[in-house]
DNA sequence: GCAATAGTGTCTCTAAGACAGTATCAC
DNA sequence: GTGATACTGTCTTAGAGACACTATTGC
C-alpha cells in the first residue's frame, strides 16, 4: 500500500501580499466548509481539466482581487505535500504561489460574497491559519524579502504610477528597516531599466511634490539592492 | 468536465548536476517504457503513500547515485503541470528538483541495472530529452547559476575536502566565465562561514600544493559572489 | 635553474553609506 | 517666514577588479 502510486488532487494556494497603511498585509478568507470550517486560510482552488497550475493560480487571483492576473506579479513558492497536511481523501497536495498587488479595493460584496479580507501579516502569523498555511505564509514572505534584493518586484506593490517615496516604503515595510532617503533615490534612479519617469508629479500633503515613475522593463535589479545587515530582527521569525 | 477537479499522479523528477572533466554534466536515464521508450530523460519517480515529494526526491536521488541524499544538496525547482506534458492518464504532474553532487562513480552495474549515466548539459540540450525535460533542465541550470551568487551551494559540487582551485572551477564551469584567481581566493577565504581550513594539503601535478578546506556552516554567502556581467553568452540559451 | 600552480600585496575604481545642503510645495 | 518632504552634492569607506609579486612544489 505504501509503495503504491498515490492519486492526489492538486490545489494552488495564494499568498497575495500588499501594503496598506504602512503594514504588510495578506489576503485571507474565512473557510465556509470542513475541514477547518470558520478558520482563516489562504485563498486557493483546485486544478481543473484544461489548465495547468499557473493558470489555476491566475484564475483564483483574478477571482479574489478582481484584477486581471497578468497585471500582478505571480510566481511559485513551492509544493507542500505532507501526507497529513489535509485530512481529506484523496490526498490534497498544494502548490503555493506568491502574488504581489498594489493596495486595491477588494470585491467585498461581490458576486461570490466571499469573506476575503486583508489582514496584517504579523497578526495572521500570531493567530494562525488553517492547514499548513502558516508555513506557506512564512516561506512566501521570506521569498518576497529575498527577491526584493535582486529583482524589480517591488514596483508590483505600487500602482501604475508611483513616487520614489512609495517605492522606498515597500522596501522598508517588507524588510522592517529604514533606508536612507537620498541614497535610495540615487540608487533606484540610476539602476538601469528599473524606473521610467513619467514626467508627472504627485502633490503631497506638506512638502515638495514628488516626481512620478513607472516600472521599467528590467526584471533583474543590477546592482542588487543590499539589505542592511544590522537591523534585522526578522530572522527570529524563520522556521 | 473541464471544470471538474482533476485527479492526478505526482512525480518528482531530478536534475542531478555534477562537474566532470571541467564540464557541467547531468544524470540522464534511457527510458525503458512507453511513453518515450528509448529516449533520454531525467530520472524520477512516483509519489508513494507515506511520503511527501521531498522524500520521494530524496529516495530517487539515493537510488540513482548510491549516496545518502542528506549528503547532497536538494531543492525544489518548480511544478510542471501542463495538461499535455505527459500522454498518460490520469494526468501526471511533476515537481522538479535540483540536486548537486560531487563527481562520484555511479552504481552502473548495480542491482537495478539502470542505464543511468552522466551527460554534458550542452550535449543534452541539443539532442533533447523526453517530455518537457528540456525546459526543466534549463530552469534547473538557471536556478543553479543564480543560487551560486548568493548561497554556498558551490561546495556541494566538491568532495568533503577540496581546494580553492576546485571551488573556483565550479563557478567558472557553471557560469561559463573565467575568474581572477587571486581575487577569488581572497573573496572566499574572507567570506564568513563559507570555508573551514582542514590543515591538509593536496599535492598537484606541477606546482605548489594547495591547502584543503571543508564547507562551513553558512548557507548564505555574504557578501554575494558577483557574476561578471560582460562575459555572459549563456543568456542566449534561455527560454 | 625552469615551469607550473598557490597564494599575498597593493593600487584603482565603483558604489554604498552618512549627511549637509538645496528645491518646492502648504500654510 | 516655518515646516515638511523631495532631491542633489560630497565625503568616506568597503569591496571588486587588475595585476605585480612571492611561495612551494616537480622536473
Amino acid at each position: 500500500m505504501s509503495r503504491a502510486r498515490q492519486t492526489v488532487t492538486l490545489t494552488a494556494d495564494l499568498v497575495i501580499l500588499t501594503i496598506r497603511d504602512g503594514t504588510l498585509c495578506v489576503l485571507v478568507v474565512e473557510r465556509g466548509n470542513e475541514p477547518f470550517e470558520g478558520r482563516l486560510a489562504l485563498p486557493g482552488g483546485f486544478l481543473r481539466g484544461g489548465e495547468n497550475l499557473d493558470e489555476t493560480a491566475a484564475r483564483e487571483l483574478c477571482e479574489e482581487t478582481g484584477v486581471r492576473a497578468e497585471k500582478l506579479h505571480l510566481q511559485q513558492v513551492g509544493v507542500y505535500s505532507d501526507p497529513e497536511r489535509d485530512p481529506r481523501r484523496p490526498r490534497v497536495v498544494t502548490c503555493a504561489y506568491l502574488a504581489i498587488a498594489p493596495d486595491l479595493p477588494l470585491p467585498t460584496a461581490g458576486s461570490d460574497a466571499r469573506s476575503a479580507r486583508w489582514a496584517p501579516v504579523g497578526v495572521v502569523e500570531s493567530t494562525g491559519l488553517a492547514f499548513d498555511h502558516d508555513q506557506i505564509l512564512r516561506d512566501a514572505v521570506e521569498l518576497a524579502r529575498a527577491e526584493l534584493q535582486f529583482r524589480t518586484i517591488a514596483t508590483a506593490f505600487c500602482g501604475d504610477d508611483f513616487t520614489i517615496g512609495e517605492l522606498r516604503e515597500v522596501y522598508e515595510v517588507i524588510w522592517g528597516v529604514t533606508l536612507d532617503k537620498p541614497n535610495f533615490h540615487r540608487k533606484v534612479t540610476e539602476a538601469d531599466g528599473f524606473l521610467v519617469p513619467t514626467g508627472g508629479k504627485r502633490p503631497v500633503a506638506n512638502g515638495r511634490p514628488a516626481a512620478l515613475y513607472r516600472a521599467g522593463d528590467a526584471e533583474l535589479l543590477a546592482p542588487p539592492m543590499m539589505r542592511p545587515r544590522s537591523t534585522t530582527p526578522e530572522r527570529s521569525r524563520g522556521r
